[in-house]
DNA sequence: GTGGTTGTCATACGATTGTATAGGGGCCAT
DNA sequence: ATGGCCCCTATACAATCGTATGACAACCAC
């Protein structure tokens, strides 16, 4: 009775470091921190258990590095998107808008991996920092935004009233995001957006199309 | 050497299971799913982890009748405030969005309880109903509210209109309860209900006082 | 080819998890 | 005051957790 050892392909550390962050992501979000072990993330992204300590330092760090790879992951889809807008201030908040309350930014495992960081994000320090940079760094991309549209609208946003406004936005889109995670089916197709478009113009005083 | 047994005192049956689900909201709160195991709750209710299953079926039992106490309270909660609020349906209105974004409903804490339950929720069916329907009828109780308010103001508002108003109205209160929340030092005091209301008076043209 | 590096597997370890069970003792009925 | 109910403590148990360690083999340098 010989126990032969498995098969297996030698890869670079960057992409077994990936595959790992990839698999806790995934069962972070599909089947919460509970189940989220060690053993499980190696299944997935498969390997055997031992490589997670092998390529970082445990799964405290793996999952330190899962989390500030999706903060990125969203951050750049956000990007891309207002990017490709083109030059005008309202079809880029317009492409802000879409890009956070369609996937790959809003979906149902996005609110769960949010909530099972949360915890995380509350006891790190690291992490908590991570974390208030992004949401600011967002409600920052979104106040220049309004500031900008308004500007181009011929009505120019009072810098007092800017911060108050960028919240506002931001809660309204959040909120949208998160029932739309919590609750994908009540919702149709496109309803979260066009609610969400047609909200930020209200507050904003602006008017918004799809485009 | 004669182990002395701990001594204790006899409880009701119903006292025993609020103190148990009273301790396993509190460790869930501030702690994370992670930290709330059996013996953690049983030692912040003062008894040993036998109790969960002489009270409970188990921690899955224990955990489920936990989130069924905590959304009850909530809506007690706010259910209170607007009784409390006089006929007025604008005031009304008012004191539910107050409600909303002040304490006990909005803490920090909150929050971390509301993600310690997501996926508590999204795995079982039966959490999810009790999800589902205390989100249903918040939301119907906001629209109500708002189609009355705007009788008031003697601009009623249109029956179509009225679903979209409501889910946009409770995602800016979602939204600013999440952020308040998630980051409550970014925010002065006052500061959140007063966004509250002032957006929600946008987007339903209503103006809001804070009473 | 062949040797060396090191990515990878395999296994073991103590700690901790949720559950199960046996028996002690607080408190009410009488 | 005292017997009995059942609330409660205490302990044991298998399973699983994250971590640690040593041997194997894939692949590159030469």
């Amino acid at each position: 009775m010989t126990t032969t050892r498995r098969a297996y392909r030698r890869e670079s550390p960057a992409n077994r470091r990936q595959d790992l962050v990839d698999a806790t992501l995934t069962l972070l979000a599909e089947a919460g921190p509970e189940a989220a072990t060690v053993r499980a993330i190696a299944e997935r992204a498969g390997v055997t258990q031992g490589m997670i300590r092998h390529h970082f330092n445990g799964k405290d760090a793996l999952v330190n590095a899962a989390y500030q790879a999706h903060m990125a992951a969203l951050s750049e889809a956000i990007a891309a998107q207002v990017a490709a807008a083109g030059p005008s201030a309202t079809a880029r908040l317009t492409a802000m808008i879409r890009a956070s309350v369609t996937p790959p930014v809003a979906e149902s495992t996005g609110l769960s991996l949010w909530a099972g960081f949360l915890h995380l994000v509350r006891q790190s320090p690291a992490m908590a920092v991570t974390h208030e940079a992004s949401y600011l760094a967002y409600r920052d991309q979104l106040q220049a935004l309004l500031v900008e549209a308004r500007q181009e609208a011929g009505n120019p946003l009072p810098e007092e009233e800017a911060r108050a406004l960028a919240i506002a936005s931001n809660a309204v889109i959040d909120g949208l995001w998160l029932e739309a995670g919590a609750l994908p089916e009540a919702f149709s197709p496109g309803e979260i957006f066009s609610l969400a478009l047609a909200s930020v113009g209200t507050l904003a005083g602006l008017t918004l199309t799809p485009s």
